[in-house]
DNA sequence: CCAAAAGTGTTATCGCTACACCCATGA
DNA sequence: TCATGGGTGTAGCGATAACACTTTTGG
């Protein structure tokens, strides 16, 4: 009982770390953004981001902290991805990892700031080895990723503030791999008036140009909260 | 460096805790297992019961050991749920939980065992205050059930191994917290082809009887693989 | 005027909902 | 024989899936 304010004698305190899957979603399709390791062992190789959490900060504020100092980004979808408890899954130490899942809307300027850090953004269909069991986990984040867009509308977090109805279809079919009748996405998604069109167009991929939308986001959270099942 | 094998200067270690949210059904509805607190802080009151994770165990085989040691229970459908992680959540020391939702299926057996270490099951609509965020970790619990029940076929956990279609249907009024069809409930169920009709019934309700169901392993498997979306 | 992407309607089918009565049996 | 829970069918409606052509406009 000599050790501060701790009164669970015995119980031996373990390493945690967070890790964070970030993705996001330009013309090109889908894309992951990975590092290349700074700390021993397996330096130099590519990896998600992580860091120990610190004792006096909350799990989740270190999810945000990590981000927050390699992408610059703040008020970020996050949102935790089970956990990694094997004994020797890090042999620098005894580690539980606590990955969490980030979906941000790729602009021209995010990359660049992140490419700073040894970072790359890599194609989801063409993601290298990782170090540990971090590719398990981008393949967990997909899966979840797939789920989320299945059960409940997704957009606000891969798409620009405005956007057309092509680029979200694109989204959609990027992340099922799956071309969708574009008569149907069409009345499917504006049936569920989640969206509200702009008076402008979007020109930049064709002559006609495409009405933009924005979410109405009252309508979005109780799509949400209900609940959808979006199959495509 | 001198601290073994570990080669992550300045990193700090933190105390790891399992805690299992155990839910049961029986003919009298969901009920939740809880147990009396062995050690301080909180000693005596409500809680879900835990464990620190131990150096040699993995996280996941710490939540096996605490259900085990508790209901004697082994190969229990057990699911991480999320974490909690906020500083000042444990005033006894800085310690990170990481709970498990696990469903078991309730005879009379399972219930005399857990009644020696000061525990009791509650009913699901009368959970008393727990210590700590428990009562946080029960409502997660539960929200994740009723997602659970409504994106794939649940009861291989909660139910026993013979049952009846009114069984079943109770199961998921009991969920849901709200009446069913029970020719619609039965069309729906059948249509699945998830379930196996016996050629026994079980006459413990009422004077016809009611023919007995399995489920079909492998179909089932399947189901639950593609996603149902099960409004009821 | 043409290439390229955006936008638009209809029909057939399927699944869901709502709804009420007969069946089997033990007491 | 009767009380109790178990079991069954159908019709109407709304959602989905399949399917091809017109519109716009910059070059």
């Amino acid at each position: 009982m000599s050790r501060g304010r701790s009164s669970y004698v015995g119980a031996v305190p373990i390493l945690v770390a967070v890790d964070c899957i970030i993705l996001g979603f330009d013309h090109e399709g889908l894309k992951l953004l990975l590092f290349r390791r700074k700390i021993k062992p397996y330096q130099g190789e590519w990896s998600t981001i992580g860091s120990f959490v610190r004792p006096e900060e909350s799990v989740e504020s270190a999810a945000a902290r990590v981000l927050e100092s390699h992408t610059g980004l703040e008020n970020i979808f996050m949102e935790p991805l089970g956990h990694y408890g094997a004994v020797d899954r890090d042999p620098g130490a005894r580690v539980i990892s606590l990955p969490y899942f980030a979906l941000i809307r790729l602009g021209k300027e995010e990359i660049n700031t992140t490419l700073t850090h040894q970072a790359n953004w890599f194609d989801i269909n063409a993601i290298p080895p990782l170090i540990l069991d971090h590719n398990q986990m981008v393949a967990a984040a997909l899966k979840e990723l797939r789920r989320k867009a299945r059960y409940r509308p997704i957009g606000f977090e891969l798409l620009p503030e405005k956007f057309t109805i092509p680029q979200l279809q694109q989204l959609y079919e990027t992340i099922y791999n799956k071309a969708l009748d574009n008569r149907n996405f069409r009345k499917k998604i504006l049936s569920m008036k989640i969206l509200e069109r702009l008076p402008e167009k979007d020109k930049s991929t064709s002559r006609k140009g495409a009405f933009l939308y924005s979410f109405i986001p009252k309508r979005y959270e109780q799509m949400v909260e209900k609940g959808v099942d979006f199959v495509l």
